[in-house]
DNA sequence: AAATGTTTCGCAATCGTTTGCGGTTACGTT
DNA sequence: AACGTAACCGCAAACGATTGCGAAACATTT
């Protein structure tokens, strides 16, 4: 059969109007019991599938949810996904992901495909590129509720799920402290971004709750693997190297563990490293690296949640800002307190 | 605005007809210039975006196609969506993502929710639980072209994308045996998976060329991090343990070698191990593992391009198997040849 | 001046489903 | 015999966009 069963077909086969079938099929009482079951038979026999296109036109009602994020290809982004799709499935939606591959100019395609597809409301996290955010504000006009999760911009009103990365990164940047390490480098991201802000301002207080000087040669742009070696090979030969780096996210951490073993530096002993995000292979690295648990599944879950919450019910007043619990998952590449 | 602008809505606003202003809209001689732009500018200010449900019901065309996978959180299957979501949106569709969560009921469930959705073609990879394949045979019989991935039921007669999991397991097997190891493990997964029979198949005809007793008692049904550590336990405490490992997956390989380290087991000197899939975490290990690239994105590609072929010209005749080449990927975890 | 042509636009049907309203039976009641 | 009333069911409109066909209005030709 090339083309899907409707209705009509059941309609005609049984002689009767599409209507009734309609009525049948979702148990109307005023529809006398022989052709219910005419057509619930008939309608399993043939696998009649009801027209989901359909219906969003009848209802005005997608029941999807749209999804950009940055690339899938991250055990963070995944698992949000993860969460997302969980929440999204049990309330019966279905989930139109999109990746904006750290392109704003894809991102802006994205959100159109998004509103042509009617979508009930979105989940994004901005890409590397996007400062100007009126795309996706202009969404939100249009009746779409958004919530930012993750990468979501500063200083504007919208719905966000994020994690606290200043209070994260302090109590990274403290466990190291804690632990005796004096001069501590900063593996860090743009300061556009605002995780790379908040981390950095976390870290910098950090520092200054604990009496330690902050010193700009040990702080220094490197957000992934490749970046992270070279910048390590610079900061370690400083005149005054680094006994510990925070890095902003694992992959960072990875590479810098890499390069310092490649120079015949142990981890922890002469520097301690700790990462953020505690992508799962945090695990498998030797020594195994500490991180900060950003929980990506627990985001996808709770944005998901928010944004069916504000597709229910749009947005009376102020939006709101959720954060999800982070914390330290201390593993052999940072030493312990004493 | 709390409902989108429609075609009407410019109509009634210009004191038109909708047929009109959907003509004038996609510049049809019919139109005069002057209503066109009238028609365009008002469509530009009202930011007008075609109502896609609309045109879906219409045309019996969404222009979507779906996918189900047992997890997004794996970096193969993650690298497969992107290399989908890239193709498929170069060519105007949009992704629909299902997760089946190695769930035979909710692959079932997310097969009726594409159906539903109208979906153009599906791309599978088939749950671990999933024996009985009527329901993907029904949706395919329905017109819906199906092209799997990775795992594929086998013996029927269907489309797939896949590795040729024979060919690179006898090729990793015959690098361990050319790097001088004798008793070669393998740490394998269940045999109605197909990856699993095929893996197994290509070391035993490695073994067997190389002139290698097959020992049963180094084949161990171990195919997660955790079950790996048990394995490699049991299998080194055999009175003649293995010199290698050839593990069907990475986060087995890696679980084996965290386990040899933790007993003291040089790796790759006493101990030789390979994976398979080439996750990019086999770079960060320590020694980094090496591994059968299996190119998740470049399956994606080929998958998608596969399906959107048959959804253009439906297939005559016999359905295709196309083979992803993989390589391997030498590095630190086993030994060099000589 | 009549006939033909050209330009520009609207009507209505269509895709599949739902639903208010009205219509047709059959049955019972007076 | 005439009427009321359930019990069942169909008509048609609606969701937004497209498109064949017909129809005005105006211009051109003979």
């Amino acid at each position: 059969m090339s083309s899907p069963i409707t209705i009509k077909d059941i309609a005609k086969a049984l002689n009767i109007s599409a209507s009734t079938v309609s009525r049948a099929l979702k148990d109307h009482p005023d529809i006398s019991r022989e052709t219910k079951e005419a057509v619930n038979t008939l309608a399993a026999k043939l696998r009649y599938k009801p027209n989901a296109v359909a219906l969003s036109l009848k209802n005005s009602k997608t029941n999807t949810i749209g999804v950009i994020i940055p690339e899938v290809v991250h055990y963070f982004f995944s698992s949000v996904i993860s969460g997302i799709e969980d929440v999204a499935y049990e309330a019966g939606y279905n989930v139109m992901v999109c990746q904006s591959n750290e392109k704003y100019a894809r991102e802006v395609i994205n959100v159109q495909a998004l509103e042509s597809n009617r979508v009930e409301g979105a989940l994004v996290s901005v890409s590397k590129e996007t400062h100007d955010f009126s795309h996706l504000l202009n969404l939100e006009e249009n009746g779409v509720p958004i919530v930012f999760f993750d990468r979501a911009p500063e200083e504007l009103d919208v719905d966000r799920v994020i994690i606290d990365d200043r209070k994260a990164a302090y109590n990274a940047t403290t466990h190291l402290i804690e632990t005796g390490c004096k001069r501590i480098a900063h593996l860090s991201t743009h300061q556009t971004l605002g995780i790379g802000f908040e981390r950095l301002a976390g870290y910098r207080k950090a520092l200054e709750d604990h009496g330690i000087p902050y010193r700009e040669d040990l702080v220094v742009v490197a957000d992934s693997f490749e970046l992270a070696g070279d910048a390590t090979r610079n900061l370690m030969h400083l005149p005054s190297p680094p006994d510990a780096i925070f890095a902003v996210n694992d992959m960072t951490a990875v590479g810098a563990m890499k390069t310092l073993q490649r120079m015949s530096i142990a981890v922890p002993q002469k520097v301690a490293i700790i990462g953020f995000s505690a992508g799962f292979f945090s695990d498998i690295t030797t020594p195994t690296l500490s991180s900060v648990d950003q929980h990506g599944y627990e985001m996808g879950v709770e944005a998901a949640k928010l944004l069916l919450q504000r597709i229910e019910i749009p947005v009376e007043g102020k939006h709101k800002t959720q954060f999800i619990d982070t914390h330290l998952v201390l593993r052999e590449s940072t030493k312990r307190k004493n």
